[in-house]
Parts: structure tokens; sequence; C-alpha cells
DNA sequence: CAACTTTTATAACGAGTGGTAGATAAGTCT
DNA sequence: AGACTTATCTACCACTCGTTATAAAAGTTG
């Protein structure tokens, strides 16, 4: 078998640049002239690696979930769920205004709403969201096998309501709302978190 | 003075249409001809009546925001702190929920990050959404004059948490959310407002 | 009716869109 | 070395983008 002429440019690399674009202008607005030049390689050589412009986020979306894979398993090892819910909302108020990226989330800053062409990245951004959301709620039924939340608790509604709040802070973030001001969105959004559970 | 050619189309009808289209396709997602097929005339019509896409949007965003200021309305002259926060979050879920309308938020909807030429998009959205921030964070200060909020309660926090929580609703509706499900947020973040103010 | 003003429709503008032939370059394998 | 495979480059595709010049149409006012 022959190998053929190795590719010259780096994927994860490229992918990162790739990602950083996407988030700063979402996907319709994300040209492949920005991308292109941001990854800085040729359409040509994009479209042999990705396929498409929905490829390459896609691509770019997997290598963002492999990102976040590691915070969700410290975020789930807390040893209860209102640690649980803590380090979710914590490990969100930084990332969402680390300054090595854009901020707040790609998963909503992807895209939204997207025109035509485009009309199944808004679901396949929901999809990646409801996955962290599905997460949560695993560990928090959990939780409640374990007798660590009350028995009226619904967990599907936590998790809910950490997922939303998650999405909102990416919204605020990505308005300029600092690390601080999401801080405290956390603290005051774990003051829910005990009065209902 | 002489009047001219009168006006063939109505605008507020027509800003409703174009509403629909920047609320479903995002600014950067809704086309020119989508808006003219959506608004029932042509370009030449909306420049003349609009100036730009730019302005259209604000058009949009204007009515959009007469809209919601009679909500804003009954939910500011709530009784207490927490009615007032429970009559926001109640009419968040309804609204963003509404057949008529597409699903979430046009502030949130409309687009938070764009591409090249539409830079102050964003910008334009988020003042708007600080907008009724600012109406929920004087509503708590005038609670806490009222000795209606603790006196080691943050109305700034507050206020901010209850607009991250309306974003974040905004984000799962247009993913599909019903209006059970944003009830539920809403029933969850005000255990919050109890249990933490 | 005729002068005037504004809106309308037709048609097109240049620039940019996502995507792709076709040829060349750069490797590996026999 | 020579065959083979894959990547990269230049150039270009048809199309859509937001926007506008031009001229005809529709009203009001004298």
């Amino acid at each position: 078998m022959v190998m053929g002429r190795p590719r010259s440019f780096d994927m994860d690399k490229a992918l990162d640049e790739a990602m950083e674009v996407f988030w700063r202008h979402g996907y319709d607005g994300a040209s492949l002239a920005m991308l292109t030049k941001a990854m800085g390689i040729k359409a040509p050589s994009l479209y042999a690696a990705f396929g498409s412009k929905e490829g390459l986020l896609k691509a770019a979306l997997d290598r963002y979930a492999l990102r976040r894979s590691e915070h969700m398993r410290y975020v789930l090892a807390g040893p209860t769920a209102r640690d649980v819910a803590e380090r979710f909302l914590s490990s969100i108020a930084e990332s969402h205004t680390d300054p090595a990226n854009p901020p707040g989330c790609l998963l909503v800053q992807g895209g939204l709403a997207c025109g035509a062409g485009s009309e199944n990245i808004p679901f396949e951004l929901a999809s990646r969201r409801a996955q962290t959301e599905t997460e949560l709620l695993e560990r928090f039924v959990q939780a409640k096998a374990d007798g660590d939340l009350p028995e009226d608790t619904d967990p599907v509604a936590l998790a809910r309501f950490l997922s939303t709040v998650a999405s909102g802070m990416g919204v605020i973030a990505s308005s300029g709302a600092n690390r601080d001001a999401l801080r405290e969105v956390a603290r005051v959004s774990l003051g829910a978190f005990t009065g209902n559970a």
C-alpha cells in the first residue's frame, strides 16, 4: 500500500483555529475566507480533510467536546449533588471567560439560528448541549439513589436548570460579562439549588 | 406641501414579518430575499423605508421592545421582589413558547455572533437585553428600600441572575424545550431566589 | 389638468459565497 | 529509479449577497 503525499499542516492546530473562528463569528458568519486564513491552508486542503464547511464545524465540535470532557469528569466526580452543581457552574464561569478563547460557549455562539442551507447546524449544537445535560441528569439520579438528594427532588428539572443557567452564562459572557459577574450568577444559582432542589 | 405617492404596504405588518425572519434565522442568516418575500415588498421599498438591513433590524427590535414593554409593566408591578421575579420568569416561559412566534427570544436568536460587516449587531442586541436587566435592578433596589429584600442581598447579582436565566430559557426554547420545561426552570430558579436572595 | 413629490418595479451592480477542476508537488512502496 | 497515491496550488465555477440607478406609477396640491 502506498501512502501518498503527507499532510503538511497540523490538523489539531488547524481545528483549534477553525474553532475560534466559529466561536467568534458563528457558523453563518464564518466565511471560508476567514477559516482558511486562520487555519493557514487553502480551500482544497480544507475540503480534502473535512469534506465541507459543516464537516469542519463538526470536527471542531468534536475537539471542543474533547476539551470539555476533562472538565466534566472533574465536575461529575463531585462527592455530592450540590458539589457537582457548584463545580459545574464554577468551571463554566472560568471557561467562558478564559482569555485564551472567545468569550462564551461555542455551542451557544456557534449558531442558535441559521440561514438557508445551514438549517441543521442549530440542531447539531443543541444535541451537543443536551449531552452535557444528560450527564448531569445521570449524576443526579445516582445522587438520589445515594440518598444525597431529597425524595421529592426532580433530577430532570435540576439538570435542566443547570444546563439553562450554563447557556445563559454563555450569552452574557459573549456580551462582555466578566468572570466575577459569572461567578456571582453561579453563586445565586446555587442558592436556588438548596432552596428548591 | 406635496405628499407624493403614498406607501402601499403596512409598515407594522411588514415589520412583524421581518421580525419573524430575523427571529428564526438570525441577522446573518436572514437574507434580503427572505426578508422582502416575507414582507411582501421589493428591495427598493425596503431601503427607502428602513435605509439598510441593519436599519430594518433596529426597527424590528423597536417593535419587539414595544411588545415586551407591556409584559414588563405587569412584571415590575409585582407587589414584592419575589413576585416580580416570579412574574418575570413565568411570562418568559409563556412568551418564549408562544406558537404565534418562533421559539425563544429575538434578542438572543437575532445573533450572538455575526460575520464581517455585522459586528455591531451583537452589541445592539446585548444593549437591548441589558435594558431589561436594568429595569429589574431598579425594581429590586426599590424593593430593598421598601424592606422587601434582606439587607445583605445584592440587587445587581439578583437582576443579573434573572436576566441570565431568561437568556438561557431563550436558548433551550429555541432548541425545542416546551412550555412545561420552561415553567420548571422558572420554578427551580425561584428556589434560588428564596435560598440566596 | 399640470406640476410636483414620493414610492414602486425592473434590472443590474460589484463583491463575496461555498465549492471544485486540473495540474503539480511530495512523499512511500516495489 | 519509477510507479503510485495523496496533498497542495492556482484559477475558476455558478450563485447569492446587500445595495442601488433608472424610470414608470400613483398619489396630492396649485
